[in-house]
DNA sequence: TTGAAAGCGCTAACAC
DNA sequence: GTGTTAGCGCTTTCAA
């Protein structure tokens, strides 16, 4: 058990006072003029020993605590685990660390995380959340820790925050599938009351619209067990023999979707044209490989911690501060899975 | 800007000492013999004022975080992400939060982020290292804190682990493939220097020795560029026209080589029959589906949870106390992609 | 330039 | 049963 070194070692053994060595080591010691000779022995006998201050110590005084807190619906969503490396790959490069949960889409634990990350005093929250948090999220603005939600927008909620223009997105895989021909356009989407799945639905509402075409639009209820969902699925392409075109409004929906129109032998795109919001390496390789509507992880990761950084950075510590709302393009990969192959 | 509510508040609106509420609320009302009343009133204003104590302030005072250290490759890998949510989800259960951090199988950033980890206090550490940290490691098991190496063993570290048994996953790979004709089997692993590599590699060339035939291997540098693997794969496939089986020895380099052959235009298992280590949706719902030596996540996550947890509740203070060292029995998942279509 | 000392908020030993 | 109080290790003001 190696007996862990204190400032108050390190003050003692280089005969000088901790008020010192906490002094250089913060960066004050130009500032408080202590003597460049004196400041360097210091440093160099810290690195010597390897001196590290007590985060915690250090944290109950300065109430800065470097900890961003991370929500997400799901960390094992190839989606979210991809922005989360990002995230944390950015944070770490600025001198943050995450701590981070996955709510599942479930309001009461996300209350839980909410308090326990307040509890800990994260510096700040990056947050994709379910429906039915706006109350205490409303709280966490008032309480001034900088926040920005991400992904989706909460419904009443004015904060900074980075989503994708999912309704663009949509539009455009839709315009795309009846380009080729298709009219008989299904969407599978995720009954979940989230925002960004409202908009996503919106987009291809209005495609089908401008064209006087009919919505077939299947909800999934979300959250559930995956034979579920495939039955789920395989009934309403069974009851739908007529459409020959399908958008699935997340990659997940994408994955279960492409499963049970294998297990129904629906051949794609002959059969049925597919498309999905979100890209990842099993649409990238399938065969054929499927179109899909890409969001931009690099972009939403990078704006999403430089908003809460700059928001933590501020001078302004009140809530009058300046509050940034960024809507992301996503970008349409059309693959052969769309394709009219017979016109 | 909400008024942060302390103990002291609680105390002095019921009248009572912090004392009284400290203890109630750490479960040690019985054992001071606090009146259930009054405890019972505490922990309904508690309730009501939605008091929540410092984490901080109480870790730094009894040194316990309530924080585990979780250092994984890349939390980007499904397997990964995937085993990072349930130890997430299992560690939450019991009270416990996580920090994660990817090292990209780098060891700088991996000794930064253990040092980090350290200066932050975690109570214990569930790691998946890059070689070249054995120092580091070693140092902080004497230093007394719980670790459990996951998915990987250090080189002549004996501590806390808990593993798959790659070499026989592999093994049974091989010997599947072998059982389905193929004779010129190739091995294609990531030259990173772990030692779980090393053993799944042990695995293969152990079912060919038995069977006196020749090992053919090929070693990709990792981490590395996307398109450079893809070539550096695509070359080796075509350097060997009498390989028709391959076997992959992670998840990555299974999506890779799916792509490399995929441009090489050889058909799956007509012209190249295909394993790869770590099951996903993708080997899953591939055409044909990838034949897999899958891990067991839910048991590895599980495991290593509570060993860590044990280690940490366990009364032995001291390094004298017990390890457990845990090998788990992967499964090979036979599908369409290593039959043999005509014998 | 440097050192002494007052907390940050909480726990728990000890006194009553 | 309950209250007082000494720290946990660090930062930072203020006096020297």
């Amino acid at each position: 058990m190696k007996k862990k070194i204190l400032i108050h070692d390190v003050a003692n053994h280089l005969d000088v006072s901790i008020a010192t060595v906490s002094l250089v080591l913060n960066g004050k010691a130009k500032e408080k003029r202590i003597s460049d000779e004196l400041a360097e022995r210091v440093l160099r006998y810290v690195e010597e020993v390897g001196y590290k201050p007590n985060q915690l110590a250090k944290s109950l005084r300065t109430g800065k605590t470097n900890v961003i807190g991370l929500v997400v619906e799901d960390i094992s969503n190839p989606f979210f685990a991809t922005v989360a490396a990002l995230i944390e790959q950015k944070a770490l490069a600025r001198g943050y660390h995450i701590i981070y949960c996955s709510t599942n889409d479930d309001a009461a634990k996300t209350r839980d995380l909410l308090s326990v990350f307040q509890a800990r005093h994260v510096d700040g929250y990056i947050l994709a959340l379910p429906a039915g948090v706006e109350e205490e999220v409303r709280a966490l603005v008032r309480s001034g820790k900088p926040l920005v939600l991400f992904d989706r927008l909460l419904p009443g909620l004015l904060t900074n925050a980075v989503v994708v223009d999912g309704a663009s997105g949509m539009y455009d895989a839709t315009r795309h599938l009846l380009g080729q021909g298709y009219t008989n356009i299904a969407l599978v989407t995720a009954r979940a009351g989230q925002l960004q799945m409202a908009s996503r639905a919106q987009g291809y509402a209005q495609a089908l619209r401008e064209r006087g075409l009919p919505e077939l639009v299947q909800e999934i209820a979300f959250p559930q067990v995956p034979e579920h969902i495939l039955q789920e699925m395989e009934t309403f392409f069974a009851a739908h023999p007529a459409c020959h075109a399908v958008i699935f409004a997340t990659n997940y929906l994408g994955v279960y979707g492409l499963e049970a129109l294998g297990r129904l032998g629906r051949r794609i795109p002959a059969e049925m044209a597919v498309v999905s919001f979100d890209d990842n390496d099993l649409f990238r390789l399938y065969s054929p490989p499927i179109t899909v509507v890409a969001q931009p992880m690099e972009a939403m990761a990078e704006e999403s911690i430089s908003v809460l950084l700059a928001a933590l950075e501020s001078p302004n510590t009140e809530g009058t501060g300046r509050m940034v709302q960024l809507q992301l393009a996503p970008q349409l990969v059309v693959r052969g899975s769309s394709l009219r192959l017979t016109s």
